[in-house]
DNA sequence: AAGTGGTCTAGACCACTAC
DNA sequence: TAGTGGTCTAGACCACTTA
Protein backbone atom coordinates (compact mmCIF):
# COMPACT_ATOMS: atom_id res chain seq x y z
CA UNK A 1 0.00 0.00 0.00
CA UNK A 2 2.59 2.33 0.73
CA UNK A 3 4.61 1.66 -2.21
CA UNK A 4 1.50 2.67 -4.49
CA UNK A 5 0.59 5.63 -2.40
CA UNK A 6 4.54 6.44 -3.48
CA UNK A 7 4.09 5.88 -6.87
CA UNK A 8 1.14 7.65 -7.11
CA UNK A 9 2.75 10.73 -5.63
CA UNK A 10 5.70 10.63 -7.95
CA UNK A 11 3.03 10.46 -10.96
CA UNK A 12 4.49 6.75 -12.05
CA UNK A 13 1.46 5.42 -13.23
CA UNK A 14 0.51 7.13 -16.89
CA UNK A 15 -3.19 8.18 -17.50
CA UNK A 16 -4.20 8.79 -13.82
CA UNK A 17 -4.77 5.00 -14.17
CA UNK A 18 -3.59 2.10 -11.61
CA UNK A 19 -2.41 -1.36 -13.26
CA UNK A 20 -5.26 -3.91 -13.12
CA UNK A 21 -5.53 -5.71 -10.09
CA UNK A 22 -3.94 -9.19 -11.27
CA UNK A 23 -1.12 -7.17 -12.70
CA UNK A 24 0.28 -5.37 -9.63
CA UNK A 25 -0.78 -8.64 -7.89
CA UNK A 26 2.11 -10.29 -9.86
CA UNK A 27 4.57 -7.49 -9.97
CA UNK A 28 4.57 -7.57 -6.28
CA UNK A 29 4.53 -11.25 -6.12
CA UNK A 30 1.56 -11.18 -3.69
CA UNK A 31 -2.03 -12.70 -3.86
CA UNK A 32 -4.85 -10.57 -5.60
CA UNK A 33 -6.47 -10.27 -2.22
CA UNK A 34 -3.86 -8.36 -0.91
CA UNK A 35 -3.75 -5.74 -3.19
CA UNK A 36 -7.41 -5.91 -3.06
CA UNK A 37 -7.21 -4.51 0.75
CA UNK A 38 -4.13 -2.22 0.16
CA UNK A 39 -6.63 -0.39 -3.00
CA UNK A 40 -9.57 -0.48 -0.89
CA UNK A 41 -7.49 1.48 2.20
CA UNK A 42 -6.45 3.93 -0.39
CA UNK A 43 -10.30 4.58 -2.02
CA UNK A 44 -11.56 4.56 1.44
CA UNK A 45 -9.13 7.51 2.00
CA UNK A 46 -10.27 9.51 -1.35
CA UNK A 47 -6.88 8.52 -3.35
CA UNK A 48 -8.31 6.52 -6.09
CA UNK A 49 -11.46 5.63 -7.24
CA UNK A 50 -12.20 2.29 -8.41
CA UNK A 51 -14.92 1.53 -11.07
CA UNK A 52 -16.10 -1.86 -11.81
CA UNK A 53 -15.54 -3.08 -15.08
CA UNK A 54 -12.77 -0.04 -16.20
CA UNK A 55 -10.38 -0.07 -13.76
CA UNK A 56 -8.86 2.20 -11.22
CA UNK A 57 -8.34 5.99 -11.51
CA UNK A 58 -6.24 8.46 -9.21
CA UNK A 59 -8.26 11.06 -7.93
CA UNK A 60 -6.89 14.30 -9.52
CA UNK A 61 -8.01 16.58 -6.43
CA UNK A 62 -5.29 14.37 -4.09
CA UNK A 63 -2.45 15.16 -6.48
CA UNK A 64 -2.85 19.07 -6.43
CA UNK A 65 -4.17 19.31 -2.80
CA UNK A 66 -2.16 16.89 -1.01
CA UNK A 67 -1.80 19.09 1.71
CA UNK A 68 -5.44 19.31 2.68
CA UNK A 69 -5.88 15.59 1.12
CA UNK A 70 -3.44 14.79 4.00
CA UNK A 71 -6.93 13.51 5.74
CA UNK A 72 -6.15 16.17 8.53
CA UNK A 73 -9.25 14.19 10.36
CA UNK A 74 -6.99 11.09 10.30
CA UNK A 75 -4.79 12.17 13.21
CA UNK A 76 -7.53 11.66 15.38
CA UNK A 77 -8.74 15.16 15.17
CA UNK A 78 -6.10 17.06 17.07
CA UNK A 79 -3.28 19.00 17.37
CA UNK A 80 -1.88 17.78 13.90
CA UNK A 81 -5.16 18.38 12.54
CA UNK A 82 -3.56 22.52 12.55
CA UNK A 83 -1.30 23.88 10.30
CA UNK A 84 2.06 23.41 12.85
CA UNK A 85 4.31 22.61 10.10
CA UNK A 86 7.81 24.38 10.65
CA UNK A 87 5.93 26.30 13.65
CA UNK A 88 7.59 26.29 17.13
CA UNK A 89 4.43 24.68 19.10
CA UNK A 90 4.19 25.35 23.26
CA UNK A 91 2.36 24.61 26.28
CA UNK A 92 1.57 26.25 28.84
CA UNK A 93 0.06 24.58 32.16
CA UNK A 94 -3.07 26.37 33.77
CA UNK A 95 -4.15 23.85 35.99
CA UNK A 96 -3.62 20.38 37.27
CA UNK A 97 -5.05 18.21 39.79
CA UNK A 98 -6.62 15.28 40.54
CA UNK A 99 -10.32 15.27 41.27
CA UNK A 100 -13.13 12.51 41.87
CA UNK A 101 -14.56 11.54 38.59
CA UNK A 102 -17.98 13.79 37.93
CA UNK A 103 -20.73 11.64 36.95
CA UNK A 104 -20.45 12.88 33.29
CA UNK A 105 -17.21 11.67 33.05
CA UNK A 106 -18.08 8.18 35.05
CA UNK A 107 -20.55 7.83 31.73
CA UNK A 108 -17.82 8.43 29.69
CA UNK A 109 -14.73 7.07 30.49
CA UNK A 110 -16.79 3.91 32.30
CA UNK A 111 -15.25 4.58 35.67
CA UNK A 112 -17.10 4.30 39.14
CA UNK A 113 -17.81 6.53 41.72
CA UNK A 114 -14.57 5.69 43.43
CA UNK A 115 -12.29 6.56 40.74
CA UNK A 116 -10.02 9.58 40.55
CA UNK A 117 -9.16 11.44 37.46
CA UNK A 118 -6.80 13.98 36.45
CA UNK A 119 -8.28 17.22 35.76
CA UNK A 120 -5.69 19.01 33.16
CA UNK A 121 -6.01 22.78 31.49
CA UNK A 122 -3.63 23.76 28.80
CA UNK A 123 -3.34 26.43 26.61
CA UNK A 124 -1.30 25.41 23.58
CA UNK A 125 0.79 27.62 21.38
CA UNK A 126 2.22 27.76 17.85
CA UNK A 127 4.59 30.50 17.24
CA UNK A 128 3.93 32.03 20.73
CA UNK A 129 0.44 32.38 19.41
CA UNK A 130 -2.19 31.15 21.54
CA UNK A 131 -4.74 29.12 19.33
CA UNK A 132 -6.31 26.49 21.90
CA UNK A 133 -7.08 25.88 25.47
CA UNK A 134 -8.01 21.86 26.42
CA UNK A 135 -8.91 20.89 29.10
CA UNK A 136 -9.29 16.77 29.61
CA UNK A 137 -9.79 14.31 32.25
CA UNK A 138 -7.62 11.03 32.70
CA UNK A 139 -8.07 8.55 35.20
CA UNK A 140 -4.61 8.18 37.54
CA UNK A 141 -5.34 4.40 36.97
CA UNK A 142 -4.51 4.38 33.37
CA UNK A 143 -1.33 6.41 34.04
CA UNK A 144 -0.39 6.47 37.59
CA UNK A 145 2.34 8.47 36.64
CA UNK A 146 1.34 11.45 34.82
CA UNK A 147 3.34 14.63 36.43
CA UNK A 148 3.52 18.40 35.46
CA UNK A 149 6.48 17.68 33.20
CA UNK A 150 4.88 15.43 30.92
CA UNK A 151 1.68 17.23 30.74
CA UNK A 152 3.94 19.80 29.05
CA UNK A 153 4.15 17.91 26.11
CA UNK A 154 2.16 15.65 24.48
CA UNK A 155 0.99 13.20 27.23
CA UNK A 156 0.28 10.69 23.74
CA UNK A 157 3.54 10.27 22.77
CA UNK A 158 4.41 9.69 26.35
CA UNK A 159 2.11 6.91 26.85
CA UNK A 160 3.53 5.21 23.56
CA UNK A 161 7.17 5.84 24.47
CA UNK A 162 6.86 4.45 28.09
CA UNK A 163 4.30 2.37 28.10
CA UNK A 164 3.67 0.96 24.74
CA UNK A 165 0.41 2.27 24.56
CA UNK A 166 -1.11 3.55 21.25
CA UNK A 167 -4.02 6.44 21.18
CA UNK A 168 -5.74 5.03 18.17
CA UNK A 169 -9.33 6.06 18.01
CA UNK A 170 -11.33 9.24 18.96
CA UNK A 171 -14.95 10.07 19.11
CA UNK A 172 -15.41 13.48 18.64
CA UNK A 173 -18.06 16.20 17.96
CA UNK A 174 -17.49 19.68 16.59
CA UNK A 175 -19.48 22.95 17.41
CA UNK A 176 -18.84 26.36 17.48
CA UNK A 177 -19.95 29.00 20.02
CA UNK A 178 -18.87 32.54 20.88
CA UNK A 179 -16.26 33.49 22.59
CA UNK A 180 -16.17 33.86 26.35
CA UNK A 181 -14.26 35.96 28.69
CA UNK A 182 -11.67 33.60 29.35
CA UNK A 183 -11.50 32.47 25.84
CA UNK A 184 -11.29 36.25 24.78
CA UNK A 185 -8.67 36.93 27.60
CA UNK A 186 -6.34 33.41 26.70
CA UNK A 187 -6.84 33.32 23.29
CA UNK A 188 -6.90 37.02 22.49
CA UNK A 189 -9.83 36.99 20.66
CA UNK A 190 -11.64 40.17 20.55
CA UNK A 191 -15.85 39.68 21.60
CA UNK A 192 -17.63 38.99 18.29
CA UNK A 193 -14.82 36.63 17.72
CA UNK A 194 -16.14 32.80 18.03
CA UNK A 195 -14.16 30.09 18.85
CA UNK A 196 -14.08 25.74 17.61
CA UNK A 197 -15.48 23.52 20.10
CA UNK A 198 -14.37 20.00 19.78
CA UNK A 199 -15.18 17.54 22.28
CA UNK A 200 -13.81 14.10 22.26
CA UNK A 201 -13.19 10.92 24.03
CA UNK A 202 -10.21 9.59 23.15
CA UNK A 203 -9.31 5.69 23.29
CA UNK A 204 -6.41 2.87 23.27
CA UNK A 205 -5.58 0.67 20.91
CA UNK A 206 -7.73 -2.08 22.92
CA UNK A 207 -10.70 0.16 23.25
CA UNK A 208 -10.13 1.18 26.51
CA UNK A 209 -11.18 4.89 27.05
CA UNK A 210 -8.26 7.01 28.00
CA UNK A 211 -9.24 10.85 28.03
CA UNK A 212 -12.11 12.91 27.88
CA UNK A 213 -11.46 16.20 26.74
CA UNK A 214 -13.08 19.44 25.45
CA UNK A 215 -10.73 21.97 23.23
CA UNK A 216 -11.66 25.66 22.44
CA UNK A 217 -10.10 26.74 19.37
CA UNK A 218 -9.35 30.34 17.67
CA UNK A 219 -11.65 30.15 15.02
CA UNK A 220 -8.97 31.53 12.91
CA UNK A 221 -6.96 28.06 13.46
CA UNK A 222 -9.70 25.97 12.96
CA UNK A 223 -9.96 23.86 9.96
CA UNK A 224 -10.89 19.90 10.12
CA UNK A 225 -10.71 18.29 6.82
CA UNK A 226 -12.26 15.06 6.01
CA UNK A 227 -12.82 12.46 3.32
CA UNK A 228 -16.18 10.97 3.62
CA UNK A 229 -16.80 7.58 1.52
CA UNK A 230 -20.32 5.71 1.81
CA UNK A 231 -19.38 2.59 0.02
CA UNK A 232 -18.49 0.90 3.00
CA UNK A 233 -21.07 1.11 5.19
CA UNK A 234 -23.92 -1.36 4.06
CA UNK B 1 -23.11 -7.18 9.10
CA UNK B 2 -26.47 -5.59 9.31
CA UNK B 3 -27.69 -9.10 11.14
CA UNK B 4 -24.75 -8.63 13.74
CA UNK B 5 -25.14 -4.75 14.43
CA UNK B 6 -28.80 -5.67 14.59
CA UNK B 7 -28.28 -8.18 17.12
CA UNK B 8 -25.82 -5.73 19.13
CA UNK B 9 -28.51 -3.35 19.32
CA UNK B 10 -30.90 -5.76 20.44
CA UNK B 11 -28.37 -6.40 23.45
CA UNK B 12 -28.57 -9.99 22.48
CA UNK B 13 -24.77 -11.09 22.96
CA UNK B 14 -23.84 -11.64 27.06
CA UNK B 15 -21.35 -9.44 28.72
CA UNK B 16 -20.61 -7.08 26.06
CA UNK B 17 -18.39 -9.74 23.91
CA UNK B 18 -19.33 -11.19 20.50
CA UNK B 19 -18.49 -14.81 19.53
CA UNK B 20 -15.58 -15.65 18.34
CA UNK B 21 -15.14 -15.58 14.28
CA UNK B 22 -14.93 -18.58 13.77
CA UNK B 23 -18.31 -19.95 15.57
CA UNK B 24 -19.97 -16.79 13.83
CA UNK B 25 -18.72 -18.48 10.36
CA UNK B 26 -20.19 -21.28 11.55
CA UNK B 27 -23.28 -19.93 12.60
CA UNK B 28 -24.19 -17.70 9.55
CA UNK B 29 -23.13 -20.78 7.10
CA UNK B 30 -20.11 -18.36 5.58
CA UNK B 31 -16.49 -18.37 5.46
CA UNK B 32 -14.32 -16.69 8.22
CA UNK B 33 -12.63 -14.16 5.65
CA UNK B 34 -16.59 -12.80 5.09
CA UNK B 35 -17.33 -12.55 8.95
CA UNK B 36 -13.82 -11.12 9.35
CA UNK B 37 -14.68 -8.07 6.40
CA UNK B 38 -18.29 -7.94 8.26
CA UNK B 39 -16.73 -7.57 11.93
CA UNK B 40 -13.64 -5.03 10.37
CA UNK B 41 -16.11 -2.59 9.08
CA UNK B 42 -18.37 -2.47 12.80
CA UNK B 43 -14.77 -1.94 13.79
CA UNK B 44 -13.79 0.59 11.54
CA UNK B 45 -17.31 2.46 12.79
CA UNK B 46 -16.09 2.40 16.34
CA UNK B 47 -18.85 0.18 17.27
CA UNK B 48 -16.71 -2.79 18.05
CA UNK B 49 -13.17 -3.17 19.27
CA UNK B 50 -11.05 -5.83 18.37
CA UNK B 51 -8.41 -7.28 20.70
CA UNK B 52 -5.89 -9.84 19.53
CA UNK B 53 -5.98 -12.67 21.46
CA UNK B 54 -8.68 -12.01 23.73
CA UNK B 55 -11.95 -11.31 21.43
CA UNK B 56 -14.00 -8.90 19.98
CA UNK B 57 -16.05 -6.57 22.19
CA UNK B 58 -18.85 -4.26 21.94
CA UNK B 59 -18.02 -0.48 22.39
CA UNK B 60 -20.47 0.48 25.21
CA UNK B 61 -20.48 4.32 24.38
CA UNK B 62 -22.16 2.86 21.21
CA UNK B 63 -24.79 1.07 23.50
CA UNK B 64 -25.24 4.00 25.39
CA UNK B 65 -25.07 7.27 22.75
CA UNK B 66 -26.39 5.90 19.61
CA UNK B 67 -28.07 8.76 18.26
CA UNK B 68 -25.16 10.55 18.34
CA UNK B 69 -22.90 7.70 17.45
CA UNK B 70 -24.73 6.52 14.36
CA UNK B 71 -22.11 8.59 12.77
CA UNK B 72 -23.20 11.80 11.01
CA UNK B 73 -20.23 12.24 9.20
CA UNK B 74 -21.18 9.65 7.36
CA UNK B 75 -24.14 10.89 5.91
CA UNK B 76 -21.63 12.86 4.01
CA UNK B 77 -21.57 15.84 6.23
CA UNK B 78 -24.73 17.54 4.95
CA UNK B 79 -28.11 17.75 5.78
CA UNK B 80 -28.92 14.37 8.06
CA UNK B 81 -26.07 15.98 9.93
CA UNK B 82 -28.22 18.06 11.69
CA UNK B 83 -31.46 16.83 14.13
CA UNK B 84 -33.97 17.12 11.15
CA UNK B 85 -35.45 13.73 12.79
CA UNK B 86 -39.38 14.77 13.57
CA UNK B 87 -39.02 18.70 11.94
CA UNK B 88 -40.21 20.21 9.07
CA UNK B 89 -37.83 20.87 6.48
CA UNK B 90 -38.02 23.69 3.86
CA UNK B 91 -35.90 25.64 1.06
CA UNK B 92 -36.24 29.14 -0.54
CA UNK B 93 -34.18 29.56 -3.44
CA UNK B 94 -32.13 32.40 -3.80
CA UNK B 95 -30.75 32.26 -6.71
CA UNK B 96 -30.40 30.66 -9.75
CA UNK B 97 -28.79 31.38 -12.92
CA UNK B 98 -26.67 29.11 -15.23
CA UNK B 99 -22.32 31.17 -15.51
CA UNK B 100 -19.41 30.38 -16.78
CA UNK B 101 -17.20 28.51 -14.40
CA UNK B 102 -14.62 30.37 -12.80
CA UNK B 103 -10.75 29.23 -12.64
CA UNK B 104 -11.31 27.61 -9.15
CA UNK B 105 -14.79 25.73 -9.82
CA UNK B 106 -12.96 24.31 -12.51
CA UNK B 107 -10.23 23.05 -11.12
CA UNK B 108 -12.66 21.24 -8.45
CA UNK B 109 -14.70 20.13 -10.93
CA UNK B 110 -12.06 19.15 -13.56
CA UNK B 111 -14.24 21.66 -16.23
CA UNK B 112 -12.62 23.51 -18.95
CA UNK B 113 -12.81 27.40 -19.76
CA UNK B 114 -15.93 26.72 -21.74
CA UNK B 115 -18.22 25.02 -19.31
CA UNK B 116 -21.14 26.25 -17.39
CA UNK B 117 -22.18 25.71 -14.24
CA UNK B 118 -25.66 26.07 -12.35
CA UNK B 119 -25.09 28.36 -9.68
CA UNK B 120 -27.46 27.73 -7.09
CA UNK B 121 -28.06 29.50 -3.37
CA UNK B 122 -30.50 27.96 -1.32
CA UNK B 123 -31.37 28.94 2.37
CA UNK B 124 -32.39 25.91 4.48
CA UNK B 125 -34.70 26.08 7.17
CA UNK B 126 -36.13 23.86 10.00
CA UNK B 127 -39.52 24.13 11.45
CA UNK B 128 -38.89 27.78 9.90
CA UNK B 129 -35.87 28.48 11.65
CA UNK B 130 -33.14 29.31 8.90
CA UNK B 131 -30.31 27.52 9.75
CA UNK B 132 -28.22 26.84 6.44
CA UNK B 133 -27.14 29.64 3.83
CA UNK B 134 -25.83 26.43 1.19
CA UNK B 135 -24.15 27.86 -2.02
CA UNK B 136 -23.46 25.14 -4.86
CA UNK B 137 -21.97 24.71 -8.45
CA UNK B 138 -23.15 22.28 -10.18
CA UNK B 139 -21.54 21.16 -13.76
CA UNK B 140 -25.18 21.49 -16.73
CA UNK B 141 -22.93 18.75 -18.89
CA UNK B 142 -23.49 16.09 -15.87
CA UNK B 143 -27.47 17.18 -15.02
CA UNK B 144 -28.70 19.58 -18.14
CA UNK B 145 -32.11 18.85 -17.01
CA UNK B 146 -32.37 21.02 -13.61
CA UNK B 147 -34.53 23.04 -12.91
CA UNK B 148 -35.98 25.74 -10.47
CA UNK B 149 -38.66 23.40 -9.13
CA UNK B 150 -35.83 19.70 -8.81
CA UNK B 151 -33.83 22.86 -7.03
CA UNK B 152 -36.46 23.66 -4.05
CA UNK B 153 -35.89 20.01 -2.90
CA UNK B 154 -32.66 17.81 -2.48
CA UNK B 155 -30.71 17.60 -5.87
CA UNK B 156 -29.30 14.28 -4.38
CA UNK B 157 -32.26 12.76 -4.57
CA UNK B 158 -33.52 13.56 -7.59
CA UNK B 159 -30.51 12.56 -9.29
CA UNK B 160 -30.26 9.03 -7.51
CA UNK B 161 -33.99 8.78 -8.39
CA UNK B 162 -34.05 9.76 -12.08
CA UNK B 163 -30.67 8.93 -13.30
CA UNK B 164 -29.85 6.04 -11.03
CA UNK B 165 -26.50 7.96 -10.16
CA UNK B 166 -25.79 8.10 -6.49
CA UNK B 167 -23.49 10.79 -4.68
CA UNK B 168 -21.55 8.56 -2.41
CA UNK B 169 -18.28 10.59 -1.53
CA UNK B 170 -17.16 14.08 -0.42
CA UNK B 171 -14.07 15.98 0.32
CA UNK B 172 -15.08 18.77 3.03
CA UNK B 173 -13.48 21.34 5.23
CA UNK B 174 -14.93 22.76 8.40
CA UNK B 175 -13.71 26.21 9.67
CA UNK B 176 -15.39 29.00 11.48
CA UNK B 177 -16.12 32.71 11.29
CA UNK B 178 -17.61 35.70 12.30
CA UNK B 179 -20.93 36.56 10.74
CA UNK B 180 -21.13 38.55 8.08
CA UNK B 181 -24.11 41.28 7.35
CA UNK B 182 -25.74 38.47 5.01
CA UNK B 183 -25.57 35.82 7.60
CA UNK B 184 -27.20 38.36 10.16
CA UNK B 185 -29.72 38.65 7.83
CA UNK B 186 -30.74 35.62 6.68
CA UNK B 187 -30.08 33.36 9.61
CA UNK B 188 -31.23 36.19 12.06
CA UNK B 189 -28.10 36.13 14.10
CA UNK B 190 -26.67 38.76 16.02
CA UNK B 191 -23.18 40.47 15.37
CA UNK B 192 -21.66 38.74 18.06
CA UNK B 193 -23.00 35.56 16.75
CA UNK B 194 -20.98 32.71 14.01
CA UNK B 195 -21.23 30.63 11.94
CA UNK B 196 -19.89 27.66 10.87
CA UNK B 197 -18.41 26.67 7.44
CA UNK B 198 -18.39 24.03 5.68
CA UNK B 199 -16.94 23.86 2.16
CA UNK B 200 -16.93 20.78 0.22
CA UNK B 201 -16.82 18.56 -3.26
CA UNK B 202 -19.50 16.16 -3.56
CA UNK B 203 -18.43 12.81 -5.96
CA UNK B 204 -20.47 10.26 -7.77
CA UNK B 205 -19.95 6.72 -6.91
CA UNK B 206 -17.35 6.37 -9.56
CA UNK B 207 -15.67 9.95 -8.51
CA UNK B 208 -16.76 12.00 -11.35
CA UNK B 209 -16.99 15.35 -9.21
CA UNK B 210 -20.39 16.52 -9.47
CA UNK B 211 -21.00 19.80 -6.89
CA UNK B 212 -19.06 22.18 -5.32
CA UNK B 213 -20.81 23.67 -2.57
CA UNK B 214 -20.44 26.29 0.79
CA UNK B 215 -22.03 26.25 3.50
CA UNK B 216 -22.89 28.80 6.28
CA UNK B 217 -24.25 27.31 8.97
CA UNK B 218 -26.03 29.08 12.11
CA UNK B 219 -23.52 28.00 14.81
CA UNK B 220 -26.78 26.52 16.95
CA UNK B 221 -27.53 24.10 15.07
CA UNK B 222 -23.86 22.75 13.87
CA UNK B 223 -22.87 19.81 15.26
CA UNK B 224 -20.56 17.33 13.59
CA UNK B 225 -19.43 13.71 15.26
CA UNK B 226 -16.64 11.34 13.83
CA UNK B 227 -15.44 8.47 14.99
CA UNK B 228 -11.58 7.96 13.73
CA UNK B 229 -9.96 4.95 13.76
CA UNK B 230 -6.32 5.17 13.14
CA UNK B 231 -5.69 1.17 12.90
CA UNK B 232 -6.18 0.46 9.10
CA UNK B 233 -3.91 3.51 7.55
CA UNK B 234 -0.28 1.97 7.32
C1' DA C 1 -1.67 -25.04 26.08
C1' DA C 2 -5.82 -23.37 24.22
C1' DG C 3 -8.24 -19.84 22.20
C1' DT C 4 -8.48 -15.47 19.95
C1' DG C 5 -7.86 -12.17 16.10
C1' DG C 6 -4.27 -11.01 11.99
C1' DT C 7 -2.24 -12.03 7.60
C1' DC C 8 -2.03 -14.28 3.46
C1' DT C 9 -2.85 -17.44 -0.30
C1' DA C 10 -4.86 -19.61 -4.75
C1' DG C 11 -8.61 -19.91 -6.98
C1' DA C 12 -13.68 -19.95 -8.45
C1' DC C 13 -17.29 -17.38 -10.08
C1' DC C 14 -20.11 -12.97 -10.68
C1' DA C 15 -21.28 -8.09 -12.51
C1' DC C 16 -20.13 -4.53 -15.12
C1' DT C 17 -17.76 -1.74 -18.97
C1' DA C 18 -15.87 -1.00 -23.28
C1' DC C 19 -15.14 -2.26 -27.70
C1' DT D 1 -15.88 -10.90 -26.17
C1' DA D 2 -12.14 -9.56 -23.31
C1' DG D 3 -10.90 -7.21 -19.40
C1' DT D 4 -11.97 -5.04 -15.17
C1' DG D 5 -13.22 -4.91 -10.16
C1' DG D 6 -16.55 -7.51 -6.52
C1' DT D 7 -17.59 -11.43 -3.67
C1' DC D 8 -16.58 -15.52 -1.55
C1' DT D 9 -14.28 -19.72 -0.14
C1' DA D 10 -11.23 -23.16 2.56
C1' DG D 11 -7.37 -23.34 4.64
C1' DA D 12 -2.45 -22.46 6.39
C1' DC D 13 0.22 -20.18 9.56
C1' DC D 14 1.36 -16.21 12.79
C1' DA D 15 0.99 -13.11 17.13
C1' DC D 16 -1.02 -12.28 21.17
C1' DT D 17 -3.72 -13.14 25.63
C1' DT D 18 -5.15 -15.82 29.27
C1' DA D 19 -5.05 -19.39 32.41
Amino acid sequence: MRDIKQKILKNQYAGMRLPDERSLSEAYGVSRSSIKRALGILAQQGIIFKKRGSGTFINPLYLKNQSLFHYEGSNLGITDSFQLDGKKQSIQLLDYQVVPASADIQEELFLSDTDFVYQIKRLRLIDDQPFMIETGFIPIKIVPTLSPAVVNSSIFNYLEDTKGKRVTKSFTTISVSPSTADDQQLLELKPTEPVAVMDGVFFLDDGTPFEVSSMRIHYHYMRYSTFINLDQEG
